[in-house]
DNA sequence: GATTTAATTTAAACCGGGTCGGATGCGCGA
DNA sequence: TCGCGCATCCGACCCGGTTTAAATTAAATC
């Protein structure tokens, strides 16, 4: 059914019904109701690309995601999802290998150059991103999960990397642990240079010096968890805490552990960053697992809202906000045992 | 730039423009070329949405994305993605939370009778699903990832579940092992269906019964697999093998054997359905899980093959695949300890 | 060289709505 | 009664391309 013949059948002009339909003012509301009513009977609505060709909207937000980063993805969707239900806008997926970083920044460009959302998420953003970069340039709205060190103005929803790792490093400092190793994020992206930092200023903080042989970085899997904690729990002395970028992580050093007669939560503490999945659950670990928290759906959904005060015109300077993390005791954390540490 | 601009820029028609660019025969190779270069150095790009209306092709598949099932779903993306890259066509996710069914039913239909995609994908469908019903009748075409039962013609790309789970099922009871446990998908749903079917048919073909209060279901979580299989676990005489839906189930059921003090694959024999996750991998597990496997990845990549062959005017009929499932075997299973078993 | 035929190119008609700039009609005060 | 303002409604043009049907030009045939 077409504006046109729908109109007809209302003895309205087609220009009345599209204003009825859109809210306009300069409609009689007994009008306005009969239209309404109508479109609901006979099923009338508008087609999609016709709107969008004449309004210059194309009704969608877009989002990369990248290989190896699904894990935490479909979480932020979700809650994406939850703030755009109603909203007549939705989510456009494009997922990318991890290609080199110039294929990729191609296949960016033209995502953003073809012009089929009106805005964009950027993930895991690097200093300097050139991606965000990119965006500005062609002035396509865009929001970044996470910072970037950049002189271009924008807006940013973020956790507080440096201060969540910084308190847990710290807090197993308390503990009386000074071999404590972390295994980050991948090398280059921001949130893992803040939590480098943090990670290093908890220790300076005490006194204590910087080893590089502590600290490692990679994707967050239960593989590269495995991997880094056993060659970390393999040296001598060996650390007696450990500090995981995520939740998968994790579960790779628990492996790790077990594989050498090691208990957790006794011979090493253990603490991750967990984004709150409802599928794997840091209670539901044995021992249970001590946790930065910070909810990833949270953030999709306060990340959704940010871009729709973005596309109604708020400047992306004031649209910024930096989340705190919690810390969360559990298990997997004590005090140093006997004949260790120091 | 618009087409009139730019075919100025070339003294030529936008007819001959539009045609050099689309790749239609009837314009001269030299021609075309011009066209090309020219498109490329001034930057030219069709306005999408003007294309999009004329063709009445949307250029994107839309796919729901339920709350609970975000784990391999992001996965299934990512392999959509692989086979995409290139064609023009984005992949629209609508998140949408697990309401009651009603508006659940509500949501897709706005969704789909909005036309905002060329075709959709179905995750998870029912026995006569009322969505496969709904876009049979709309004319819009769609692939089933997975199977339901009705009249509807429909394509469809499932993994044989039954035969996983017959066969995991079967090589358990090779190894001695009479009570077996499953802690199945959530209720319903086909693949569940099916599962269950698998493991029955295993039962019965060794003249065992079937007992109910081995069979659990639910959502796959870790926190679902720890829950059920303390509870098994708990029961006397105790069961001595656990056929686990996903591998966060595992994830869970290992919590709940060490909880128990239980060792798993000598107290406990435990084989998970695997999707194959890039984070989490069932060699690194302690021990190595036995698993049924599929990647989840492929499944993405091939359904959006078929979608592709559905769009180009493949009866649905002939595009139904059934992939078969390896059994791979590794430490968590093993026969039935001394004292334990018939 | 005139006539066909094939190869290119183009003008014009859409695709299906939104919205500007008037119409139209009615009530009200002077 | 006339003029004016307000509440409603409508005609026509525009969005930016694709595609049909017709025109123009080049190549082929006799």
């Amino acid at each position: 059914m077409k504006l046109k013949e729908f109109a007809k059948h209302l003895d309205l002009s087609p220009t009345t019904v599209s204003r009825a339909l859109s809210g306009y003012p300069e409609v009689r509301e007994s009008t306005r109701k009969r239209v309404a009513d109508a479109a609901l009977r006979l099923g009338y609505r508008p087609n999609i690309n016709a709107v969008r060709l004449v309004t210059g909207r194309v009704g969608a937000i877009g989002i990369l995601m990248e290989r190896g980063r699904e894990v935490n993805f479909a979480e932020f969707l979700s809650g994406m999802g939850e703030r755009l239900d109603g909203e007549d806008i939705d989510i456009l997926v494009s997922p990318i290998a991890e290609h080199d970083a110039k294929e990729e920044m191609q296949l960016f460009s033209r995502l953003v150059e073809s012009r089929r959302v009106d805005a964009f998420i950027v993930n895991a953003p690097r200093p300097n991103d050139e991606r965000i970069a990119l965006l500005h340039k062609l002035g396509m709205p865009f929001l970044v999960h996470g910072r970037s060190e950049t002189d271009v103005p924008y807006a940013w929803l973020d956790i507080d990397n440096e201060g969540a790792i910084k308190r847990a490093t710290a807090h197993l400092l308390d503990l009386g642990h000074t071999r404590i190793a972390m295994i980050n994020g991948r090398p280059g992206v921001t949130f893992s240079l803040h939590r480098d930092k943090g990670y290093r200023d908890a220790l300076v903080e005490r006194g204590l010096q910087f080893d590089p042989r502590l600290v490692a970085h990679g994707s967050f899997t239960d593989e590269v968890g495995f991997r880094f904690a056993r060659s970390f729990l393999e040296q001598s002395p060996r650390p007696t805490a450990l500090v995981a970028g995520s939740m998968m992580t994790a579960l790779g050093v628990y492996s790790a552990a077990r594989s050498l007669g090691l208990v957790v939560g006794k011979d090493i503490s253990v603490i991750a960053h967990d984004d709150v999945f409802p599928y794997l659950n840091a209670d539901n670990m044995a021992p249970s697992l001590s946790t930065t928290r910070s909810s990833m759906r949270a953030a999709g959904k306060r990340s959704a809202e940010m871009v729709l005060q973005l596309l109604s015109g708020k400047p992306p300077t004031e649209i910024q906000e930096l989340w705190p993390v919690e810390l969360i005791l559990r298990e997997s954390t004590g005090p140093v045992s006997r004949g260790e540490g120091r």
